[in-house]
DNA sequence: TTTACATACATAGCAATGCTATGTATAAAG
DNA sequence: CTTTATACATAGCATTGCTATGTATGTAAA
């Protein structure tokens, strides 16, 4: 299924945000772990990901260091600052906010009355 | 609660549609009725609806007709055509699809394991 | 040892577009 | 006669998403 872009670009941040709250991660990890979560419905690219990541840091809700991984690649880990929870949280409340109006007008569709 | 750009533009055409899908409306009720379905935590403007009511219409999704209100107002009623029911059925899927995904990493968040 | 593929990160730059700001008009209320 | 709520419309640009592109290396296969 092709994701409308809208779509995309209001769930990139809270996804990547829900994932490193599960643990440090990396670019290419997230992405992977993104499209097992969707159960393959949603496949990012690097080049949109990259970005969102490095405005994540700018703006104080990650933080990211250098490391290696087992077979000597270098790999950039990130992870979430207090200030990246409490942006998460207030995210969810937003989605759940509009997730629960549309719940509302779909019902009326799908119910009678 | 202000909710982020990206979730108001990724959330109106699918509000729209399904409020068309219930039955005839125009501009202003939308708005209302969006307030009304959102417990007041959305509050849209008249000037982002609008253009968003003529990109539908354009596009083939809702047929639009000049009436007049029991008080002699002018009023442009808008009502869905079988494709933006079609259109509203894909926008749902989608919608269903990031909130099932989303739904899968919070409970890693809130839940034990 | 060369090719191919998966892994891994980075960013310039512009196409696309959301929506603010603004304008018009009228019914009802005060 | 003024204000408020109702009702619709759109120019135009600030904003930004993300494609396209570039770099580099580990591993497997040919």
């Amino acid at each position: 299924m092709k994701l409308a872009k809208d779509l995309v670009a209001a769930s990139t941040v809270p996804l990547v945000l829900a994932i490193l709250a599960d643990g440090e991660s990396y670019g290419y990890a997230i992405i992977q772990r993104v499209r097992e979560l969707s159960g393959g419905e949603m496949e990012w690219t690097d080049g949109m990901l990259y970005p969102v990541l490095h405005w994540l840091e700018e703006n104080g809700h990650v933080k990211a260091r250098w490391g290696t991984a087992e077979n000597g690649r270098k790999r950039r880990y990130y992870s979430l600052k207090p200030g990246g929870r409490r942006h998460l949280e207030e995210l969810r409340a937003q989605w759940l906010t509009v997730h629960t109006t549309l719940r509302r007008v779909w019902r009326l569709q799908h119910e009678g009355t």
